[in-house]
DNA sequence: ACAATTCAGTTGTATTTACAACAACAGGAG
DNA sequence: CTCCTGTTGTTGTAAATACAACTGAATTGT
């Protein structure tokens, strides 16, 4: 686990922490380490968690199947994002997704109630610790409510330029690579993928965009 | 403002905090009492919140018009609820959505520094509504996500199925009152109004459900 | 009580999307 | 190199949805 904590230091969750505490604070925590090949489910939707995690190394997907192989993706997470972060409050139910690791991954679990809780023991960093999950969850509340507005748009179209623009608004250029292939991208967003490369191949006639696999640049049309 | 101390002593938000100590907190929070007539706006999206916010009286939507008038609604605040708590990061922007009371309402605003500060002052309930606020963000964060998985289902009556058996579930009972009417679940959920309509009709005929106004009841057909 | 307004349901048509099946291409394993 | 697999784009058809326009019922205000 130690050899993560460089990893750890640089993440949101211990903005504030001084270097050499992490350690400390790994067993005051309860932290456990756990690693997963690619395309191992990592949770399972109807578990239930009482952890909060922290991606250390590889990708995940959080998504859904339904009864009839239908996907939706909720969402990428990336190495020093959290998850599992809906589900720290007491009367939470079981999960609602699944989470599946889309290459080799190593994920560390820390306790809620040792977070929360303030410890015996001496560290001190126990408020900063939670001060950090607040605004991790509020920002991730907000990302939430960003994907619901591109969800809530009526047309393939209209979804697609309502992601990506956020997408090149949030990375602060017109050209961006997005961590989705095209059948991810047709279950976040949820649409169909034939239709969605369709459309995507109509704007990028007309002139709105180009792209090559998943590096797409938008056109100024003014 | 005093008036409304026995609503606050009941919300989420204060929990765990002492009867008498809710007035002297008001202070300490810098907390303001605003009120809004039915159809004005509470917030505008594009402006920036440095409040958490506590609906004491009437009701509120949170909703998003586009370009065309097309309207979405994220969801609905009711007496008690918190709102504007996806904004309380430093660095998160501006305000994604606008807040709309749809009945003569009554607001509390409270300032998010004096909240996660702990202020000079002897009110030793800081840590007790951070905690608490920090759950209801958690919850919160989960309520989006159910939203979400309503709105990736495919048609408009796998949506509905979704939106009514979740509402069941949650009140406990396969009899129900909906906080929308036909335009505003419409909204919700990101179909049209008279498709959705026509669909709850077929459902209703196929003995799936029966509804009046915005009560609703689930058939059981095993 | 009456008029005005909002709300819910209905219908027909136009448009959009889903679905299915396939072709082209790229990358990796043997 | 060749085969296999996964990914993306293409097309035609069927199905679902949006849109517009209207009816009748319910609600509100005067």
């Amino acid at each position: 686990m130690e050899k993560y904590i460089p990893i750890l230091e640089k993440t949101q969750l211990f903005t504030g922490i001084a270097d050499g505490s992490i350690l400390s604070m790994l067993d005051c925590l309860n932290a456990r380490l756990s690693m997963y090949k690619k395309g191992v489910y990592v949770l399972r939707e109807g578990e239930h968690l009482c952890d909060i995690a922290v991606l250390v190394e590889g990708g995940l997907l959080i998504q859904k199947d339904d009864y009839w192989g239908n996907r939706s993706i909720l969402g990428r997470i990336s190495v020093g994002e959290i998850f599992g972060e809906a589900y720290v409050a007491p009367e939470s139910g079981a999960l609602l997704n699944d989470v599946v690791a889309t290459e080799d991954s190593a994920v560390i679990f820390f306790d809620v109630k040792h977070i929360i809780t303030t410890c015996s023991s001496a560290c001190s960093f126990h408020s900063t610790v939670v001060h950090n999950m607040f605004f991790i969850i509020s920002e991730k509340n907000r990302k939430l409510v960003q994907k619901l507005s591109h969800m809530s748009k009526r047309s393939t179209r209209a979804k697609l330029m309502s992601y990506l623009s956020e997408e090149a608004k949030h990375q602060r250029s017109a050209s961006f690579a997005i961590p989705f292939n095209r059948q991810q991208l047709a279950d976040f967003l949820s649409v169909d993928r034939s239709a969605m490369s369709n459309e995507l191949c109509k704007m990028r006639d007309e002139g709105l965009l180009s792209f090559k696999k998943n590096q797409f640049t938008l056109h100024d049309n003014s």
